[in-house]
DNA sequence: TATACTTACTTACATAAAGTAATTAAATAA
DNA sequence: TTATTTAATTACTTTATGTAAGTAAGTATA
């Protein structure tokens, strides 16, 4: 494979992740799933971006989406193992927090 | 320290990182020390957004900007320790874009 | 039957961030 | 005196995000 690629992937890669939000959905996905309002109110995301967004990172393939049929209806957000091998990055950036903020 | 304030630290840390073109400005950085224009040809980042960034990452303690007194004046952006150590986010972020893109 | 309640969105509109292209400043060289 | 080069900056346009109200589905309550 061509170094131009390797950087194509990369450059893919950081461009998602530089997306706004994306991160800290990850970050709180990490923890256990998590539901819309959740999100909302852990991060402070809005309610017409978050949707948004998880309709990108479910496109993605990063997350599922689960609908339990209750009443009112309950709808859950959970990582996928392409999501969940995001866990390093996360965990990268927390060491580095940690040290350096 | 509280969890919370831990929590405040990666927060912070997936939010700058989370700016657009942020991680692809400390990518291209980690390579070698990069000039104004190289950027823009290289990431294809406007002129006024990158004058933005840099300053932003110069103030955050990640980016140092040298002068040149040549004719005409060079400017080089280079990596500060705290930048270098951004360096595993990076590789972390290459690995699961090659695994998974 | 009608009204209210709850979650998960969606929509219309306002504000903020980013892109575009022209311009400026400084230091020369022609 | 005019042109060249780099590194910005500025005015203006387009895109992204925030805000707050509204919709849909499925009950529960009056």
């Amino acid at each position: 494979m061509a170094d131009s690629a390797v950087c194509d992937k990369v450059e893919k890669a950081l461009t998602l992740m530089g997306k706004r939000w994306v991160t800290l959905i990850i970050y709180q996905l990490l923890e256990s799933p998590k539901r819309f309002c959740e999100f909302e109110s852990s991060i402070g995301i809005s309610g017409r971006v978050l949707s948004e967004r998880l309709k990108e990172l479910e496109k993605e393939g990063i997350v599922q989406r689960k609908v339990y049929d209750e009443t009112p209806v309950r709808v859950e957000y959970t990582l996928t193992d392409k999501g969940k091998a995001m866990e390093p990055v996360i965990r990268c950036t927390q060491e580095w927090a940690e040290e350096w903020l």
